[in-house]
DNA sequence: GGGCAGGATGTAAGCGCTTACAGGCAGCCG
DNA sequence: CGGCTGCCTGTAAGCGCTTACATCCTGCCC
């Protein structure tokens, strides 16, 4: 690396002024024909790249979208990995609307015990994307206060702040109503997630409705609960059989649960799905490869990430506008494990 | 957003020049302990946070790391997932690296077509790290000329620049060893990846290494070979069945390949590994997955990214560092496809 | 042929920081 | 009590761009 050449050099290389080579760059149907090649070919012998920081300096804009979300606590473990799967697929659908609006994105992810990140980071964004729980409500808050932000698929999202979540409740609803419906499910059961988690109590919510709609009674609680770990559904699962009960059919708050459900009920030596039916919700990629194949939700995750992107690029261009809320569809993926012959998949919910 | 405040807001409020407050921040030692709370708080109630340009302009660094990738093709194909997944990984390493030291890292997807992206991007970042084959040799020439650059796991380095890979082949190697000498395999065959492929070059290397350190004959090419997808594994898998062959053992290049042809066995009323022995190389989620766990060789795609930041920092430090190429081990993962009975891993390989 | 319009380019003032250097002040020595 | 040391803080010069405004030309019109 020559020390980069800068815009001087340039100007110097094609005898105009910066300001020139400025505008070549940045609006070249201001240039004389002639003009602007001349410059162009400078550029390109000199391998001249604009400074970000100068450009953003004197734009008031550093053309980048941050995105925090969470780490693992330890960077060996090999668990969590469908959050992180999760993240990944936000961070893609950010990224590619970021790039249609020429912004970039840069990580900030956030420290999962703290839940906090170096706010300096926000100070090179022009905006960020905060990503489910990764920030506490007090970090949220004074970053706020720097640049505009958009919560994804968190909860307790504050007044005025824009954000984009997913409709757990809807999705839990229609996977419910197919196993009522069009099997005709008996002595249902719901396998929840952790009491703290937002997402398993929605997700509890629309089969609760589903059951409503439905005329049959729905439970106060979940009838066995896990972790959102395959092994905790395994365990769950075995120690509601173990307690002699029989369901007819298991609803699952997410899919690594299921798959650990299903691992206790073969077990037990239950067939999915001639003696049980079993549903997932997220859509993993296992989902498709245990034995039956899991009926699930699949959440958007990548449009999860471009909503957000969008929501943030309007805010950035008009501070002003009114927050918005927006929720996304899930969709129902049938697949064997609900009684269902062939692969199909039917679109839920609402805006 | 009032407008983020600028240190002169805060020198202002803090009674001091900006030069105190930047300081206050930068190399507090320099104050005096009252001088620097006074300025502080000031910071805190403001909720000033630094401009991340005027700071790198003014520091002639971006504390900004960069990452090439390829870009999917079609944002909504859900093949390629390991692709991703691999990528996410080196990120994930990467990050953590960086964050150590830091810096932060902005993704600059690479479009799968030409192998560019918007070198503007560049000027954003202190380097970047380029992965695998994202961008085109072309590319990564004007790239270097440009920041530093260091690229990970990517065939054909261009001479003086930084580069870490995996041992692909010493990977293969080892797993071929274990079936020779821990199970006595006989027959083997490999099924290779796509004939472009560095990496599927270098592993089916290894195999015949392998053999020929076994005193046995190595063929000159795979005996039969896909494009890495589970779909291609399967078809190869069932022509060559079809042929009337019946392999002792089969050294798959990539693990989806090697899923594939688990399938495929399983459909000839071939059991494994009673019949036949499988392995895979990656080592993806899914290999502890299906039926039987799949003995394969895990790449190490955290350090891979972990270690490219290490370089990449290196040489930012000092530009004048002879260039290094480094090569990171790979795991065996014994699972059951080869005919063990409990999980274990050995370790291979060498720097 | 003078004057004027309008397009192409140059001039220069920032953008918000960092940091070398200058300046001020307290304490200390002789 | 003058002057010197050193510590602390302020002054001001950039860092490499963008862009409002000034300037210069060319071409035309009357």
């Amino acid at each position: 690396m020559p020390e980069a050449p800068t815009i001087y050099e340039v100007a110097r290389h094609a005898g105009v002024s910066i300001a020139t080579v400025s505008r070549a760059l940045r609006r070249p149907d201001d240039l004389r024909e002639e003009t602007r090649e001349r410059v162009l070919r400078a550029v390109a012998e000199l391998g001249y790249v604009p400074s970000g920081p100068a450009h953003g300096l004197a734009t008031g804009r550093t053309w980048v979208l941050g995105l925090a979300r969470a780490d693992l606590h330890d960077p060996e473990v090999e668990e969590g990995h469908e959050t992180l799967l999760f993240a990944d697929e936000v961070l893609r659908g950010m990224e590619w609307a970021a790039r249609q609006a020429g912004y970039a994105v840069l990580l900030a992810t956030a420290d999962q015990l703290w839940r906090d990140f170096d706010l300096e980071l926000a100070g090179k964004t022009d905006g960020m994307v905060v990503l489910a729980r990764s920030v506490s409500a007090e970090v949220l808050e004074r970053l706020a206060r720097r640049v505009p932000v958009v919560v994804a698929a968190g909860p307790d999202v504050p007044e005025g702040i824009d954000h984009v979540s997913v409709a757990n409740s809807e999705g839990t609803a229609a996977v419910t109503a197919h196993l009522l419906e069009d099997h005709g499910a008996e002595r249902l059961a719901f396998l929840g997630g952790p009491p703290d988690s937002p997402d398993a109590a929605s997700r509890f919510n629309g089969y609760r409705a589903a059951l409503a709609v439905a005329g049959r009674p729905a439970p106060g609680r979940p009838d066995l609960a896990a972790d959102f770990t395959e092994g905790g559904g395994r365990a769950a699962m075995r120690a509601y059989l173990a307690d002699g009960r029989r369901p007819g059919a298991v609803v699952c708050a997410n899919d690594q649960m299921a798959v650990g459900a299903l691992a206790a009920l073969a077990e037990a030596g239950l067939e999915v799905p001639d003696d049980v039916l079993v549903t997932g919700f997220d859509d993993i990629q296992l989902a498709r490869h245990v034995s039956p194949p899991l009926t699930t939700v699949k959440q958007p995750m990548r449009q999860l990430g471009a909503t957000a992107a969008e929501l943030l690029l309007r805010r950035i261009d008009d501070p002003l506008v009114p927050p918005r809320a927006m929720v996304l569809n899930t969709r129902l993926v049938v697949r064997q494990s609900c009684g269902c012959q062939e692969d199909d998949d039917h679109p839920t919910a609402k805006e």
